[in-house]
DNA sequence: TTGTAGGCGTTATCAT
DNA sequence: ATGATAACGCCTACAA
């Protein structure tokens, strides 16, 4: 294939198309079927003839054809998912652990991601549906009712993760993004903060970004303080957006005694931000976080944060599927439980 | 498909099956090649036609069968990507740049990850291929014949990222592992530091890892340095083993004055573990890093690393492919700049 | 236990 | 410009 004397590849169409089932019950003197069954029920098969099928299918390297297995079988063993992004940790931890849990179970998975765009996750669906997934992972509530639509019309079993909701009609798999932060809330007024910013993610179409929010408000209100009272800046998850919007509320008439970011990439960015100003975290400023990725623990200070159990989260939601698609008995939405991990982030307001 | 009354579930296939072809041309009155063109070749179908099968598409909500199409066109406009891991940050960003560029030419990605093991890496070109992967995206060159030989047997354009080797066969766009670590290591030497340590990933079946460690070899023989009096420790990439292992150095008999590590990951791990035995970076330690990623700026102090043209690098890669598959000129290896990032986490060796 | 044969939804080649 | 129709590679009753 590479022309060795001038050292450049040559562009040519193969000589060896992929072997098909064919090829190999030829190569193996058998039938199809029976390399067919080889493959997918071997127990089915005498051990002799199964041997010779598969002794062939190594040599010739064989690989079902997906396309064709997709469209004779129905199905195609592979589990869509479709995340708001893959920039940041986020969802890395958890998708891991999704996807082992499912390759344990035969399944494979495939990714996309909807740049937080509820038009694009729509075409998403559409664009894994079309290409035979069996099922999806969802993230969050929010989505267009002709999304919701389209996944019932088609009979596609489907898992909302991230997020979780009582009441919900939908398997769920998540936790509660409004009492975690409430929670985390209570203990930065109960420090006897009261001039509070928000670094939120953009609250239009994103559920759990709005819930979080609403702890803080709820919590907010337990002191007496008004949802107003607090300034809400609203801005894409990244540690540069984190950064440049604290730099932005340093710069403004007032001067907040704590942050609290919607999650940890913000709370990052704009501790860097913070400090870049000169400003002594938590001496001057607390700033909390929330998910617990893995540099909430190595920035200075270590950032306070809510844990999220992301692998767990993943784990279940692939048994959840597995289950749905093996036609078990639907499972019941699970809430699992977060926890407020503290460092040195969040301190008491400063006395003056 | 909800039971109000109870508000569960009811597990229940599908009334309506996706449209076919077929429905749509029964409902647009045509055949079903003709259908088939407006789709794909709109040119050929007169305007009449063409807009009232087209809103029998929007209309039945038709999405063409992937598996079909694929079966009968024998390609699929998707290209696959393997690369090690999605866990961290390192390729994220290369891959969305990657993934944005392919859609400008019309091509879709499928991710696929091989943590780091040759075999898994063979099993997942198998698999994406079998899928129907039109062209694939490799990280580095180290790979087993097989592997290399099932791609040009089959005939499938691949491009590999991420290395860059002058004399090679294949078509790269990447950048010099080697001489990057080298530069670098040559302002830690010249800094006077001679107890350096490094961590680096497992360099067996990584070629970027060993290229990074033979530079800072390079560049100590320069100074006189036998290899053997760096201490060097291998373990895979994460911020947990950085720290891990930055400890366990710090335990050992020999205390370095700088620490060179494989990626800013390990080292943003390292630099977290001595902060937590005291020492102060880069008072008591100077720490470098690898790849310049988002957290690189924003640790204290800010990490000391070499700057990769990820996004420029993903964005090369896609080009390169979408010419491949059209048939264009193979283009030649695309060697990428990198660039010395100076931080405050590399200073001079402390006086004493 | 194994083989035969029909069909899955598209594309593409011929005709018309 | 459009319509028949033969592949494409595999699975799965059904038969033997």
């Amino acid at each position: 294939m590479v022309d060795r004397t001038t050292n450049r590849r040559v562009a040519r169409k193969p000589a060896t198309p992929s072997p098909t089932l064919q090829d190999v019950a030829q190569a193996a003197g058998v039938s199809t079927a029976t390399v067919s069954r080889c493959l997918n029920s071997p127990e089915l098969v005498v051990e002799q003839t199964r041997e010779r099928v598969l002794a062939v299918v190594q040599e010739l390297g064989y690989a079902p054809n997906f396309g064709a297995r997709a469209l004779a079988a129905k199905r195609t063993n592979t589990i869509g998912a479709i995340i708001p992004t893959m920039e940041n940790a986020i969802f890395a931890r958890g998708l891991q652990a999704f996807q082992e849990e499912l390759a344990r179970h035969g399944l494979t998975l495939l990714v996309a991601s909807s740049s937080y765009s509820p038009k694009l996750e729509e075409e998403q669906i559409r664009t894994l549906l079309a290409r035979g997934a069996d099922a999806l992972l969802l993230i969050g509530f929010e989505r267009s009712a002709r999304a919701y639509e389209l996944l019932q019309q088609r009979g596609v079993p489907y898992v909302i993760a991230w997020a979780y909701s009582a009441g919900s009609d939908h398997h769920a798999i998540g936790f509660d993004n409004r009492a975690a932060m409430r929670a985390l809330a209570r203990q930065v007024f109960g420090l006897g903060h009261r001039d509070v910013a928000i670094i939120a993610a953009p609250m239009d179409s994103n559920d759990r970004a709005r819930e979080r929010v609403l702890g803080i408000w709820d919590a907010a209100a337990e002191v007496g303080l008004d949802r107003d009272a607090l300034t809400l800046v609203q801005t894409p998850y990244s540690i540069e957006n984190g950064a440049r919007v604290m730099a932005e509320i340093l710069a403004g008439p007032r001067q907040p005694t704590a942050v609290m970011c919607g999650n940890d990439v913000l709370a990052v960015g704009a501790m860097g931000a913070a400090r870049a100003a000169g400003l002594s975290v938590p001496g001057d400023l607390s700033i909390t976080g929330f998910d617990d990725i893995e540099i909430a623990g190595i920035v200075t200070p270590g950032l306070t944060t809510v844990h999220v159990p992301h692998r767990q989260m993943g784990i279940e939601a692939a048994r959840v599927l597995a289950t749905l698609l093996s036609g078990g008995a639907p499972p019941v939405p699970l809430l699992l439980e977060t926890q407020i991990i503290s460092r040195a982030s969040l301190g008491p307001v400063s006395g003056t």
